[in-house]
Formats: C-alpha cells, structure tokens, sequence
DNA sequence: CAGTGGTCTAGACCACGTG
DNA sequence: ACGTGGTCTAGACCACTGC
C-alpha cells in the first residue's frame, strides 16, 4: 500500500520545498480517491470507506479527508448520505439519468422512453471520431445507432461512437436485450462510469432519411447535439451526435 | 443591527427545539449575507468585509463565516481572492460574460460582438411574459428588441422583456449608448445583478422577418433559446427570447 | 511587514439511519 | 446504542498581495 501523501506540514522545521508544484495534502488525498474509483476498488452504488476509516489509512485528519470527499461530492462523483456513508455515483439513479439527458417535454414530466437499436458495427475510426477520441484512425471503434421514443413518439435519434479496446463485446443484441439508460450498462458490462460531457448544440434541418425515422416532414428543424463523454481521468470514451425533435420537447439548461 | 443568529449551540444543556425547522448556523449566516448583498451594502466589484470582521459581526467562528462564503462563491455570488479579499461577481468581468452567452464560433475565441438596438417601448404585460416574471397583466413591462453581430456578422436576434417598475428610465438612447453587456448596464444603472438563469432551447425555422434581420434564408434553421433570469431571491427579472444563428456557431455546454 | 484567504488539526456535539 | 456524515469551534501555520 503505497498509501500516505507526502507533505511534513505538522513538523515545524524544514519547510525547504514550499514553492514549484505545491499541492495542498486535501488535493493529494482526492487524487488517490480518484485513483481507486478509476480501478474500481470501489464500484458504482457501493459505499466507500468511511471518513474515520480513510483518514487512518492517508494519516491525515478526518477533515482533511472531509474536504477531498466535498469536492468529489460536488463534481457528482461521490454521493453522501446523512447517518449512511459515501457512495459511488451511479447512473442506475434517476438523478444522474437526467443530468445527461436534457430533453423535456414542454408540459409534464419526462416519460420513461422506449429505445430501438437500429444498428451496431465494428469498424475502423473515422479521423473526425479518432481525434475526440485520442484514437489513431487505425483503431477500431463501434457505431451504434438508437432511436429513442417518448410515450411512442420517436424523438432522438442518436449517433454512437465508442473505442473498441474497451468495449470490446458490445452487440446489436446485447444491448437491445438491455433495459435502461445507456451509461448504466457500460457501468456494469464494461467498467466505464461516465462522469462529465461536453455539448455543442445547432440548430440543423432535417435529411430526408433522418426525417422518416422521426416521422417529421423533410428539412424540419432539428436540434443537433454533439457530445463527447468523458470517465475519470478527463478520458474522452464517447462521442455522441443526436438529433432531437424539439416540437413538443425543448433542451433545458441552467446558467450558474 | 439584528444581527446575531440564534443557535445556542454553545451552551449544553436546553436543546429543546431541536426537530421543526433546523437550519445549521452557517446557512443563517448564507442568509445574512445574502441580505446584504440584496439591499446593496456591498456592490457589485466591491469587497465584503474580511471573514475575521464577519465572525465578530455575528458572533461565530471564522470557520462558520467561511462556510457560509464558501456556498456563496460556489453559487458564484461572491468571488475569492487569496490574499485581496472576498468580492462581490460583477458583469463587467469576460468570465461572468461567456457563463450567460453560450454561443461561440465553431472554431476560435469569440470575438467582441456589436449591438444594435432595434426597439425600445414600454407596454403592458401580454400574460406569458407576466407570468414568468410575476407580474400582473396589467402592469408596465418594458421591451427590448436588440440584433448581436459577431464579427460584422448579426447571429443573434433578442426580445427582451423587463419588468417595468424596475427598469424605470431605460430608452433606444441609454441602451444604445452602453459598451458592455447589457447585465452590466442593469447592475450599474439599476441595481440588479442578474445571478442565475434558466433556458429552453429548441430548433425552429426563420420567419421572414427574421430571416432578412439574420441575413440568412427564409426558412433556415435557427436555435431558439428563452430564457428567464433570476436575481438575489430567486425573483425573476428577465425573459429574454433570442434567435441564434447556427451555420458557423454553436451553443455550448457542460454536463457534469 | 501586516492583512487576506487557504490549509490542517483536534475535539466536541448534533442529526440521521439502522439495528 | 452505535456508526455515519454534518456542524461548530479554536488555534496554528502557509501562500498570496500590497504597502
């Protein structure tokens, strides 16, 4: 166990190495929380150790320890629960479900949607895909097509792009036989929780065979969403291009 | 001064009222605070007083003042400075500019943008726009109608609506005067620092009007953004309904 | 150098959830 | 009754800024 950070902050002498890259030990400490979430020593849903238990095991204060879990807590990769523990966010809850999918009807609450994989193939990256992905175009990715419908009425039609390496064994049936958000298989089947993603939305007009699968007359006005997911460490491992039909439905966001 | 909580946390024996409405000392303090901020005791730009000075005003800790800032500048109400103080978030800052205007250009930075004013009027409030910003029908709201060009190129048409009673004195002249966003003519000229908002998004296409105003074609596919925005008490002081053109930019977000 | 926010600690007590 | 996270305090020291 390669455990302890390395500061000295509590012996009063021998303060030499104060200035080039100096961290304080609370960003140690969330860096080796990070660490053990990317390797899944703890898994999406399950508790990590306590905050007593933690700080015994980095030699540091309970509040030390305390302030690392606050910012991880804030950036939605851990979740506390009063008189519970900390636990590992995970996208079988609906909260998180609708972090990531911001289309709402304009009256009522979202539905529960149906999901029909159109289709899923292997092949070599495309240079636009390889690039978000810091892929070379050699490597192989999977393609993945879906469209997503709301009470019956199509409404998403999504464009996926994975790296083969890590998800190695997705399959037409694998996830059509999948009930549930996208990110909670991956979760489970592969590993890969996705934590933070990056949109850039236009307005574009619908293609005639885009049309016919959202059942919209040609060139309709579509909202066009590209989205690169990212995992733990800042690790792009999906790009995603959707389009929505936003007649009834509208993308909601919030500026802070 | 009515400015001391009331917790007795201290004291160990009476903890009587300890179910109801509990509220921790530090968000009593967030309130205090926030107050302040509300009435105009510090402007916006300005500093607040150092936490040590806090802490004696209201009888806590330093720890418990920090608490309550930290929340704050989370919310990006106030802004930290290590070393200089704690400030009041102002629009006249490029960051807290680029948090409201989510547009940038496909590739590059985005460029200093040109306003004009359109229109100017003041008029009763038609029933949607009094609805989200808690008006009665019959009361004055002001709108504003403005074209934004990036570049020499107008992108973004906005109907703004502003709650009469509040932006007394706004003209075509006083706005078209101003350099700088316009949240940063609110706060100087009026007092009201806009903090929060919220936006629904859709993908329509050009009326005519709009379409010649753009400069783009009849029919083309715009991105519709309204949005409302709130001030200090969650109160709305703004709906705005803008038009973006997309060809060669793009809204952007995070989801995290 | 003094003043500001930032880090770290140690200890007490509170609120919540579960057995 | 116990263990969890949540609050509050007091005090020491660090890093940054400006006089």
């Amino acid at each position: 166990m390669s455990d302890t950070p390395s500061n000295d902050q509590a012996s009063d002498s021998d303060r030499a190495a104060s200035s080039a890259a100096y961290s304080p030990l609370y960003q140690q400490i969330k860096g080796l929380l990070l660490q053990s979430l990317d390797r899944g020593e703890w898994k999406p849903g399950e508790s990590i150790p306590s905050e007593l238990e933690l700080a015994a095991r980095f030699q540091v204060s309970q509040g030390t320890v305390r302030k690392a879990i606050d910012e991880l807590a804030a950036e939605n990769l851990l979740l506390r629960r009063q008189g519970k523990g900390t636990f590992v966010a995970t996208h079988q809850e609906a909260k998180v479900r609708f972090r990531f999918l911001r289309l709402t009807p304009d009256d009522g609450q979202p539905k529960v949607t149906g999901s029909q994989i159109l289709d899923c193939r292997r092949v070599k990256a495309p240079v636009d895909i390889a690039r978000l992905l810091d892929l070379r175009t050699a490597d192989a990715v999977i393609n993945l097509r879906r469209l997503l419908s709301f009470e019956q009425v199509p409404t998403i039609l999504d464009d996926i792009w994975l790296p083969g390496s890590v998800f190695r064994g997705l399959t037409v049936d694998s996830v059509s036989r999948y009930r549930g958000p996208l990110y909670a298989l991956f979760e489970s089947e592969f590993g890969i929780s996705m934590v933070r993603a990056d949109e850039k939305i236009k307005a574009v007009s619908a293609g005639v065979d885009q049309a016919e699968l959202l059942q919209v007359a040609p060139s309709s006005p579509l909202l066009q969403v590209e989205r690169v997911s990212y995992t733990y460490g800042d690790r792009p491992v999906e790009v995603r291009r959707g389009l929505y039909v936003t007649e009834r439905f509208h993308y909601r966001n919030s500026l802070n």
